[in-house]
DNA sequence: GTGTGACCAGTTTTGAAATCTGGTCACAGG
DNA sequence: CCTGTGACCAGATTTCAAAACTGGTCACAC
């Protein structure tokens, strides 16, 4: 045994990912993942205990890309942290990488029926949590605006952010913009709606460093959901 | 020949639209179809030249009927000629329209493959042209922020609107809100974005004629396609 | 202890026969 | 001569059983 488990995970995710985007959810098999990671079958079931832990397992990991990305935007300029310029970075990133892309569009042949499954709504309650979170910490910040519940940024912002990915997916090809064009109209919107007409730079500094941690806090948690998926056996 | 010819086609339309709504695109069946209409399956074809020109006659008409609506509304208000008020007028009409509502949301088991045969993008292409001219129309009477562009207008507004479909479908169960409230929500976003701080009543009073034939343009022209599709024959 | 692949049961695919359906048109009825 | 019809056809879809495949296990090799 000559090298680390960790990187073995990865090098079955990695294969499996490859597959998920080539071939889809449906034609990803076990066996074929097993031989392009230069492991036994049996091998990534000692990783996950199922075909299904394992996908899981890669759109985790690239959500984990992605809000880390984000998270270290924050970290470098704590303007970011406000919702239009937030809410961007992350309508950037997950653009940039496919898999986290067709879990917003619900591109069903590429992720199957992954985010119907217990496990893939488990998860969704996470990030759901965390975005409420980030809402509630936005306003004790006065970073949203008064006439605005939390309700309303919530479901408003979830609409929006959806429209924006559906569009640039399906968009005809007339309407297609560049996607940093497209970051920027989203930005405007949220900020138009959701943003006090001018936001105090001070709440943001304070803000951002919170907003970080929350961040990497659900990038921990997804990395466990990663890498020990069997923590609660035994129910 | 007792009766109306328009009549008899509407008949048809009727039973088509039933079956549309109760089965789905693939089980609607012409047979099905002509016995519900009380008509010899033949006779269908005196109507429409095909299967796919009946099922799309049916979806015209329920436009037809949504944009009358909204029509309507705007010579009752002018001031419901604004972006936001219209929109949001447009997105209620189609919610209680389950076909039009199919349409919006790219429902694929209702609609089939009809929006993307080239009938189906002919039709898109008509309404987009009166879309564009609204938005230009808007502008000229100064119900537009001079600081955004109509590129920008025509494409987050369609990506705004989209998003509020996609998420009354598909949001999960504890995220549901009235079907009123997230009109609001809708013409908020629009509002704050894309309409000027103090939009001019008087302007809108002036626009609000133009609009509404605009509408009803567009309505004559769907209706065109509904009864005579094959005007443009032996191409 | 760790990793493997032969094995099993249940699912999916295959392919050819049977059924169905969009569209036509010769003819009935007036 | 005109309108409306349903039997008919070719091609598409469904059916159903046999064959092939695949997720998951576990006895065994190292």
């Amino acid at each position: 045994m000559p090298e680390n488990k960790s990187a073995r995970a990865d090098r079955i995710l990695d294969a499996a990912a490859d597959l998920l985007l080539r071939w889809g959810y449906r034609r990803v098999t076990i066996d074929e993942v097993a031989k392009r990671a230069g492991v036994g079958k049996g091998t990534v079931y000692l990783h996950w205990r199922s075909r299904e832990a394992l996908l899981m397992a890669v759109l985790l990991r690239e959500s984990v890309g992605m809000f880390t990305a984000v998270a270290e935007h924050v970290r470098r300029d704590p303007d970011q942290v406000r919702l239009s310029a937030l809410m961007s970075a992350l309508y950037l990133e997950s653009s940039a990488r496919p898999l986290v892309l067709a879990l917003y569009t619900k591109d069903t042949e590429t992720l199957g029926t992954l985010v119907q499954t217990s496990s893939g709504t488990q998860v969704q309650g996470v990030k759901l949590v965390t975005f409420e979170e980030y809402y509630h910490l936005l306003r004790e910040h006065g970073l949203l605006r008064a006439d605005v519940s939390n309700d309303e940024v919530s479901y408003a912002c979830a609409a929006v952010l959806f429209g924006f990915f559906t569009m640039s997916q399906l968009a005809p090809a007339e309407f297609a913009q560049p996607r940093e064009q497209e970051a920027g109209m989203l930005a405007g919107v949220l900020r138009a709606r959701f943003e006090p007409p001018r936001p105090s730079k001070r709440a943001a500094e304070a803000l951002a460093p919170k907003i970080v941690s929350l961040l990497e806090d659900l990038a921990t948690q997804y990395h466990e959901l990663i890498y020990r998926p069997d923590i609660s056996e035994g129910g």
